[in-house]
DNA sequence: CCTCGCCTACTACCAGAGGTAGTAGATCGT
DNA sequence: ACGATCTACTACCTCTGGTAGTAGGCGAGG
């Protein structure tokens, strides 16, 4: 009985997390960039003038969804990243991308499509850093077929 | 002064939508079946035994959001996307996009490649789709550069 | 003309999520 | 034992979406 409360089973699929809130995504950031921290730690930290419990609450409510871990030190709790960022961030696109495939009745082709117009608008530069992930991504799940790319700019990351 | 409440301007950007509900889902997707319905048409197509005021509270909030167009036809109104299927999708996109570059620490590498996973984890064969939007979005943007894409383009940010 | 029925507008109630915070109780150091 | 600190529980507010009742407008038929 190490948990108390009924956080998520490591390794099992996290709950949707619809869109983290503002607080706990600040939270989140802290942690992130503390690695690991108190309640205490965390409050001062975003030093939002927000009431100890307040900052408690949002750590305790990210717990039980999954997204972080917690141990005991002496009295307090030490909050820690249960994901990497990195996995966080897949975490993320994952509901993010299964949610714009599913909940449409526009073919693929157009979702793509209209997927790709976004991240263009949003940033035109990242089409070059799409486009390579598309072939790490192929790489990695079929390196036989290296690729048709005409370019060995297997780099990245 | 035809509109009663405050449908959004047409042309103006969208609110933010953050993520629209099951049932306004199920409503837009009889109108674009429709294209264009009362109340009641839209009632009986979802054959679920909602209450007609049920239909019609969500077929107001689409309205209200700007997602639907309506007019008079005698005492009913009749119902119509505002907006394409297309348009609808690219604007889901580019608020999905948005909240998954802005809300986030993870610099921009990160978050292309985890997109590029997700898609691959979504559907294996999305990725080659994917390419060829890309391809095509930079051919729209930048028609001299016909599909090369090597080049140093390192844009902004 | 007046009533009936259909349609809209308004209002309400519920649930879930997130932001915020107070209170009670456990616990540790002195 | 006392006081400081920390957690757990609870509560309240707001917003959004699902669901629906009620009042009032208005056209059609008696």
């Amino acid at each position: 009985m190490t948990g108390s409360k009924s956080p998520v089973q490591k390794g099992a699929s996290l709950p949707p997390l619809g869109v983290l809130g503002r607080r706990e995504r600040e939270v989140l950031s802290v942690l992130r960039r503390l690695d690991c921290a108190t309640v205490q730690q965390v409050a001062e930290q975003l030093d939002t003038g927000l009431a100890y419990t307040t900052v408690m609450t949002t750590l305790d409510r990210l717990f039980r969804k999954g997204l972080l871990a917690r141990r005991k030190q002496n009295r307090a709790f030490l909050y820690s990243l249960a994901l990497s960022a990195r996995d966080l961030e897949e975490h993320r696109a994952a509901n993010l991308i299964h949610r714009f495939f599913s909940e449409s009745d526009a073919g693929p082709e157009i979702l793509v499509s209209c997927l790709v117009d976004a991240v263009h608008h949003y940033d035109t530069g990242l089409l070059d850093r799409l486009e390579s992930s598309i072939r790490t991504a192929r790489a990695h799940a079929d390196p036989t077929s290296s690729a048709g790319s005409d370019q060995t700019k297997e780099g990245q990351r």
